[in-house]
DNA sequence: GTATACTGACCAGATAGTCAGTCGGTAATG
DNA sequence: CATTACCGACTGACTATCTGGTCAGTATAC
């Protein structure tokens, strides 16, 4: 909360900007100093390497990510699942930024391999979203609005490889990914049949 | 198949493994080189530039890829899906390079979104990939084994994304990935439950 | 004055790509 | 058979360029 906290954000807005246009394995300091109106020594100044910048940059990605996902409080499991879904598959109302934020957060993933700081907070964050998922799932089992047989857990850890699979189709395949498909087979199959036990007929 | 398409498939090779152990980010044609008993320049030789030896490598990539999906010949359509989820999430009878494998194609599909030839190659291989899975669920309907009110197109994309995103999963997160628990879901809920139709209960 | 934010010029190391030239084999020539 | 010419595979040394990082110095605020 020092008073040049301003550079900073401004640093990592234009971290996030040289990601989404270079993608990490072209991302250079020069590319972020593009991005905004101050020099290439400011960001050394600020950050004492690539790693540490890149460090900061991850917290700051991921900060935001949790807050967009738990920001949204509905009631109804079913509609809190399909918003779910739309926020990761589709994006948020942030209009045209989810797909370049999507774009970095995948370069940020592949990265994870590579990287254990990375990878430990990537699983932390993972864990804590198919808890969310679950909760979700036991709510609507509670409430009498889900089929009771289906396993919380389980359906959780495929809900979420589902969406995050779609989210990363869309990013590498663009316009060609069957993203539609997928939203619709998960509002229909997902969640319609196997959560509500709707039979649906043609 | 002339006669040093030894030495390309070699560099091919030190290029899988070059890939494996720095990632795309950090790849450069001198640890490629590293990795096989020949120079780099002798790379330059064969390639015109790093690009262009990238873009072979892809078309190698994938080629072993289809042949390992499209290469179990599995009559009963239940275990050619549960064969061809289990060759995507935890990999082929290859033993641990199934992992290393699944990591460089992840590397390869964060630069698609920045790589227009990369980004095709890839959507042609997706479209491939959902219509051998529709074509199996289709079979499965026309010997009245699976739940004829399940879109096949719906279904595939759907079943992709999930086994996509875990196999992702499984390399982003590691040992953190739960990977278990998405299989058992596949088995399942997905299979199991939408196309069999049978009611799992506990 | 002096502390903080900030800059442009600069540096050492790395990186993709080039180039002149070696080496082993093979085909033509006598 | 011996000699010559030639060719593709291959190499090590080199270069231009780029990249992360440094540093001396400027400007502004208090």
């Amino acid at each position: 909360m020092a008073p040049d906290d301003s550079s900073r954000e401004a640093i990592m807005s234009a971290t996030f900007d040289a990601l989404c246009e270079h993608g990490y394995a072209n991302l250079t300091m020069q590319s972020i100093a593009d991005e905004f109106d101050k020099s290439k020594s400011l960001i050394h100044y600020h950050y004492d390497s690539k790693d540490d910048l890149l460090a900061a940059f991850m917290d700051h990605l991921l900060e935001n990510f949790v807050e967009m996902v738990t920001g949204c409080g509905g009631q109804d499991p079913v509609e809190e699942l399909r918003r779910m879904a739309d926020i990761v598959v589709v994006g948020a109302d942030d209009g045209n930024d989810a797909n370049d934020f999507h774009t970095a957060l995948l370069g940020l993933r592949a990265q994870a391999p590579y990287d254990e700081k990375l990878r430990d907070q990537l699983a932390r964050n993972d864990a804590r979203i198919r808890e969310l998922i679950a909760d979700i799932v036991r709510d609507g089992q509670e409430q009498g609005q889900f089929d009771e047989s289906v396993d919380p857990e389980e359906f959780a850890a495929l809900f979420r490889s589902a969406i995050e699979g779609a989210q990363a189709h869309g990013v590498v395949l663009g316009d060609a990914a069957p993203t539609d498909e997928v939203m619709a087979a998960v509002d229909d199959l997902l969640v319609d049949r196997l959560l509500v036990g709707e039979e649906g007929g043609e």
